[in-house]
DNA sequence: GCCAACGTTGGC
DNA sequence: GCCAACGTTGGC
């Protein structure tokens, strides 16, 4: 039986002082795998629903302004998380090394479009549709998020999209 | 810089 | 299994 291609959409989350969705557009091929997830709920989404031709809102949280910069194709469905392996990496997890294999997880993304107008945190609060998402509520903290397909459209198009 | 909310850890 | 303590996230 044929698979039905039900499109998916997710947030993700980024310090903008770390990794940059700008750092997205400039790495090669615009594609970077996204490392250093280490919480379980995060890391389920990656594993068992993110699949490759899925959109991803990339926003910068922790700066003065948070907002949605751009857009990302999923290029590569979930796969271990090395770097949890190495200790000479930031994301290094002692008990992972311990047991010899990484239980986190990432995908590749690949950075599609460039929003002409970032849409702010401050904006979005102001727009009935989309106050209830999941990135808006007080204390929400899951890096990655799903993001309703309603919720996608509006953003994108309080965006205006242009090709990276 | 502050601090509320959240996830994780560890004692019991 | 409970829950207090702790560390982190991230808006403000």
């Amino acid at each position: 039986m044929a698979e039905k291609k039900i499109p998916q959409f997710w947030l993700m989350k980024t310090e903008p002082n770390v990794f940059s969705f700008e750092d997205l557009v400039k790495a090669p091929n615009r594609t970077t795998c996204w490392e250093g997830v280490r919480n379980y709920q995060a890391r389920n989404f990656m594993r068992d629903t993110f699949k490759n031709g899925d959109q991803v809102l990339i926003y910068h949280s922790n700066v003065a302004e948070p907002a949605v910069f751009g857009i990302a194709l999923v290029v590569r469905e979930g796969y271990p998380d090395l770097h949890a392996l190495d200790p000479k990496s930031e994301y290094f997890d002692e008990a992972a090394k311990t047991k010899g294999i990484s239980p986190w997880v990432m995908v590749d993304v690949k950075a599609t479009h460039r929003f002409k107008n970032p849409v702010y945190r401050e904006q979005l609060k102001k727009e009935p549709e989309v106050k209830t998402m999941m990135v808006l509520q007080r204390g929400a903290r899951l890096s990655v998020q799903p993001v309703s397909n309603e919720h996608f459209d509006l953003i994108v198009k309080l965006g205006i999209p242009f090709k990276v």
